[in-house]
DNA sequence: GATGAATGAGTCTTCATTCAT
DNA sequence: AATGAATGAAGACTCATTCAT
């Protein structure tokens, strides 16, 4: 009863996807704390397998950080619908994607950053950064209509924001996480939408998508 | 008296001033724009030196960076002595004080990260670290003194603070301190203290000072 | 008697014999045309078979290569007693085989050069540089007999010769053959055995067996 | 008296020029030997220098090759033009042409062949290779006035010519050369016109100087 | 017995550091 | 004291060989 061959994969299979995940896991890692000069022979230590078989996977250090890249955009969607589709308030929906977002930053190395500006653009990158666009413009445009986030912020401004609170703390364990999420509060505590009498202006203009590009591309792309 | 030897450097001396003023902003620049592995060469090439002459100043990459980032803390202590002076009132002080800070991080280069975590610890970063702790001490005691900036923010907050808003965005001419200096007014607008009945409490301990310098500093050191 | 079994082999051996074949072809293909550092995974993929089965037939690439010599050299010797046998006139015997031979490079890759001077020397390949040049010697001497080969040409020449003509020239199909062909034919006009009144003598004495040794194996046997 | 600073680099540039010999003697004596998989180390340490100053002067193995090539094509042009000025008869300066050319090749490494086909054409490439058909048509083209050499010999047959007798063969020291001229003697008693009653067709159409391109260069160029 | 993923030593290339001029 | 070429150790990447399935 119940073929399961194709639902399972087993022996070999099963070995390759686990490396693949390793390897993944390694690289955000070793790239959140040494940056991309890192050498890749530490990923592969890290990950338990040889170098051999990293290259077989990732046929050049600039495809393995292209993958992460493109894995971390990924999770992000991902946790934006979750908000959206767990938190019934617009802000909490808003405030609980910015709060996982950060947290699968410090548990498990950089999401947008350490590698931004050395990749070059490839239609993969570009889809994913149109579903993420489509994703932020939902919780942002939530709190809006809500008018409990301040107009002058903008769903371009999140991938920097969260750049920006990313920042490598060169802190292992969890107290990394513990710095990122108090300095997330603060930032919220100056996103809530203030009182019309005490409301500022943030200065210099919204960066926009285009402009988001440019910023995580290499200059060639 | 009448001794005006040390008051006019001449002739070598005076070059030599003028080399190690050029090397540093050169150090700033490059490591800004490409971070810590950029070529030792490229330093000497927009200082407009020889390999041996750098060499002969900092006898190693390390040391300059060392130097380049003790000469980041003592800008940030005069930038908040020059604040304190300057401004009377203590809420514009801390804003002038970060604002400043921030500016020449966008038109220099790093101030503290970048290099952050890869250099040990020295006994002129240590007196620095106790000149700088001192310093802001002063202005966020005022800002709480005058009931001005939420309560659970402290002076060591600062530095990681400028961490985060000065992560690396590798974006050229004015736009990266134009983006930099409008998510400083987002979390100004999260430091102003509120009115007792909004009060919030930001989670996670507040970072302390000997905190600060194991994040700064090398492991082994 | 009625023992077929050596005679006709079947099922698994048949399998065998035939692998056997299409890596030898592979090899002898994948050589000439991308020289001793081709990889030996593009031998195996071009054969069709994995790299386990490759390896449990040829322990390593040297082993290969030996074997592809030495199955060089027996086609030679086979060339050479075909054209011997179906040759009446002692010249056309002679061109004949330097023709084949030559053919033969052209379609399936390398005969003795490309790998020469790497291998080490081995009893089989000594026993079959003698069968080489007992059949060389028969060509050779018949057409000095009939005195239709210039007396100074020997038959430790021929494979130098054939070393030479056979000069990889990367380019796939048919016109490298055509190439090869050209130039044979205009040293079999040089080989002819000219008038007395008009002979040349060859410069340098002409090489002998013991030195080809030293050409074709590795310094080391 | 007489100003000989221009004249004679000495101390740091003499040192280079002597470098730059010496590296390019190495580059085409290893090459040679052991063909392009050569190791670039192997280059540095017969030329008595480090990996980094054999890439100060060639950014990578590729060009060093680019070189090698170009100055054994230059190196041919000036054979030719020598040739042609110092013998009056035009078949002695077509055979000592081919005479210079052979020794050059096997004193010091490969000219045109080795490293064959794994090139890219440049603008460098395809003018030396006008200058080089240049005076390869003068030759030939004075040797088929005079009516001394085959009339279905082209000038694009004499690159091919040079690199079959050129042919790696792995003997050190004055044997290789001896060997080459002997066959080169044999070739050029086959190229010399022969009487009207004796005349033979070389089979397949002469190779022209676009094949040459193809045969000589990467195929991506 | 066949398969092809895993291994790790070896090669090309860069760059921190030294040193002859 | 300044210069920049030389050095060689270290990093990205390939490929001969092995081994679990």
């Amino acid at each position: 009863m119940g073929d399961t061959h194709a639902a399972k994969p087993r022996g070999r299979q099963r070995e390759a996807d686990r490396n693949d995940a390793r390897l993944m896991q390694a690289a955000r890692e070793v790239f959140a704390e040494r940056g991309w000069d890192a050498p890749v022979s530490e990923i592969a230590r890290r990950a338990g397998i040889g170098m051999g078989s990293l290259y077989r996977r990732y046929p050049s250090k600039e495809l393995l950080a292209q993958r992460m890249r493109l894995a971390g955009m990924e999770q992000l969607v991902t946790q934006a619908h979750t908000a959206l589709a767990e938190e019934p308030d617009a802000w909490a929906a808003f405030a609980r994607f910015l709060h996982d977002a950060l947290s699968a930053q410090g548990s498990s190395g950089p999401l947008l950053p350490q590698v931004g500006g050395r990749l070059p653009a490839t239609d993969e990158v570009v889809a994913a950064a149109d579903r993420l666009r489509a994703a932020l413009d939902a919780l942002v445009g939530g709190a809006h209509r809500a008018g409990v986030l301040r107009a002058d912020f903008t769903s371009a401004d999140i991938p920097l924001l969260l750049e920006h609170l990313a920042a490598r703390i060169p802190v292992t364990g969890g107290r990394a996480t513990a710095l990122h999420l108090r300095y997330l509060d603060l930032v919220l505590a100056g996103l809530r939408a203030p009182a019309a009498d005490q409301a500022t202006i943030l200065p210099g203009p919204a960066p926009d998508w285009a402009e988001l590009s440019e910023l995580w591309n290499a200059p060639g792309g």
